[in-house]
DNA sequence: ATTAGCAATCAACTGCTTCGACTGCTATTA
DNA sequence: TAATAGCAGTCGAAGCAGTTGATTGCTAAT
């Protein structure tokens, strides 16, 4: 035989490795030489196969579990298999339509919205969902009310431009009367539209300082709010679901300590959150400079949380009106179809945006009722 | 030797029992007679307790795994160990003050509080802790408010009696000014302060045909809130924390089948939260018979819910102002410290039910920062 | 009524063997 | 010289026998 080109040597070799890695996935069992020679449809002998493999094994993408089984992929060898999907295996349009239908174009509530997807995100790919909210800090202001509840007591709501609403109950220094709270409110309406929660905190540090005399009582109030903002800026709100789904599926663990350490960090949600956090940063960088959302895989090890070595997590950013303001996607096993879920994560990334642009767009018609 | 007494008999049966609950709890392994006889403190031979267990076997509180090992306790034997519980274990006070700390009588609203519970229930049990929202429904209400948030849009706020505060976007099938707000919210406060959603729901159905001409635009908006409220009585709110904990520690489970249906009922909570449910409205008659709430013990099996067969469940209720009006606890293995757990739920119940008293009492002097 | 003593039971462990699922190597082939 | 067939080697999984030790139930003695 004349010179095997090495152009297609590689291209056998990723051919088998795509095998491998997929049936893997399928099967969870150490994929061998000879199934490979038979199912893969590449015309070799198993003894073929063998070397490849033993090459792949040389180069880090696949290991055996013991001499005499077959192959397994590394976190290395996932990647390759994630890096050069093809076929993206899409969504069956039944599917599509089963969640676009929770999503009518109703007026809903940011927060009601990323509470829904994460659930939507868990069931549909029977791993753990989680979206994470964006920071209320940040987000530019719509309207800041106060509502008395009798005493010297009101209820300080902040409806946010994307349609967050956050409230905290204070209690002021002096009873107001409805014409001092709506003389009030006004006041701060006309002053702080459209500013983030973090202007506001230093707005009403500063500049109210030199409000008008009659508006003294501004300085108390100014006052509790702040010391509310400032305890209440919520750790970056975190919806997670089917985390317990992820427990029940981590049998491959190899020490019941593992398991503990990950259940920790399930439960506690502020080291995930931060970890998210970096990561929709990257993400928005890496948008920034690239256009079009994307969607990233982590696999294994990949992350940075140690706990998460076994697990691999689906991200992407979502937008409220025309900025990216969070991520989600969905933590489950490396045995995941990464190709399915990689299409759901940025369909819902898609979805939530489009549901979430209604409160940017100046109001229409009627309310429509969803049906039940 | 003179006839044993059979009150000494029984007594001592029941002293075994316990011993053998508590070192089963404490251990996990199968309980013999020898290690009763030596470490018991009763001063009989392993061959009389053998006779004891076999008694207390074919009564039906103690199982053996196999015939040569050691005994186990049955759901019943559980029951009976809850119930004639001697030297009640109390929290330790240092424990009792961590949670206080958590406490600090500060206004807060109910949902915060109960969150907070649910987490705190979790952490200190090591188990998943659950706390039942009241029926927002049936709460009397202290403010319907509507907020203008640019066109024919409204936000609609509820605060209850109970610091309870709802909020659904609503859009308006005409464009309010804000003077016709201020009408419309001055309306809604006069005509129904102090009613339940129930009834509000009632009243802008029927009530307000006949409202005076000029408020002809509150029918277009009680239709649009009444479609609201309709579909927004939100299933019973619950808040569940630690579950993940709970499916990790889930070793003792026959099949990797009732893993799956216990992470099933735990994720989609709607049947849980009706169980609970089901729960407090029982819990609520015998407290209206009885007097003081109770803590409440369901062993494995007599949980209505066939997936938590395994599980224990201890709840007890809280009040908000002078009624009863939700239902909280942890949810753990079988094997719990069913003393410590019971003073902790019942510790719990009462510290919540001070921290919504809040609410209904008159406000007073300067609010207090806690530190951090 | 209690106990000591003893036979019986059975999981858990050990060591041994077999089986078969793989691989890696090597000589052969086209 | 790339691919293959064939074969020896490895090793887990499964099965089996034998041992150990924990624990019981029974019975006869106290």
């Amino acid at each position: 035989m004349r010179q095997l080109d090495p152009q297609i040597a590689q291209d056998r070799k990723r051919r088998v490795l795509q095998w491998v890695v997929q049936n893997y996935i399928h099967t969870s069992r150490p994929i061998a030489s000879s199934i490979i020679a038979e199912e893969a449809g590449l015309d070799l002998s198993s003894a073929t196969i063998r070397s490849i493999l033993s090459e792949l094994e040389q180069e880090g993408y696949l290991v055996q579990p013991h001499t005499s089984a077959g192959r397994v992929p590394t976190d290395r060898g996932y990647r390759f298999f994630v890096d050069y999907l093809e076929n993206v295996q899409r969504l069956a349009s039944g599917e599509k339509e089963q969640i676009e239908k929770q999503y009518c174009n109703r007026l809903e509530e940011l927060d009601r919205v990323l509470a829904h997807t994460s659930r939507l995100l868990s069931t549909v790919s029977h791993s753990a969902g989680l979206v994470l909210s964006p920071r209320s800090e940040a987000q530019g202001l719509k309207r800041l009310e106060l509502i008395g509840l009798g005493g010297n007591r009101v209820l300080a709501i902040i409806v946010t431009k994307a349609g967050q609403v956050r409230h905290w109950p204070l209690q002021l220094s002096f009873v107001p009367n409805e014409a001092r709270l709506r003389a009030l409110n006004r006041f701060l309406n006309e002053h702080l539209e459209g500013k983030s929660i973090r202007e506001v905190r230093s707005l009403l540090a500063e500049q109210l300082e030199q409000a008008e005399r009659e508006m003294r009582e501004l300085q108390d109030f100014a006052h509790t709010l702040l010391g509310e903002l400032e305890s209440a800026v919520e750790p970056d709100e975190l919806f997670l679901d089917g985390a317990t789904s992820v427990v029940a599926r981590a049998e491959e663990f190899e020490d019941t300590r593992e398991i503990h350490s990950l259940v920790r960090v399930l439960e506690e949600r502020k080291v995930l959150a931060d970890m998210l956090q970096e990561q929709f940063r990257k993400q928005l960088d890496a948008a920034k400079a690239g256009g079009a959302p994307t969607v990233r895989v982590m696999i294994g090890g990949e992350n940075t949380l140690p706990e998460l070595k076994h697990l691999s997590l689906v991200t992407t950013t979502y937008c409220a009106g025309d900025r990216l303001v969070g991520l989600l996607g969905i933590l489950g096993t490396k045995r995941m179809e990464y190709s399915r879920m990689m299409s759901l994560v940025e369909y819902m990334g898609r979805i939530v945006s489009r549901s979430l642009e209604a409160w940017d767009v100046e109001p229409e018609g009627k309310p429509k009722r969803i049906p039940r």
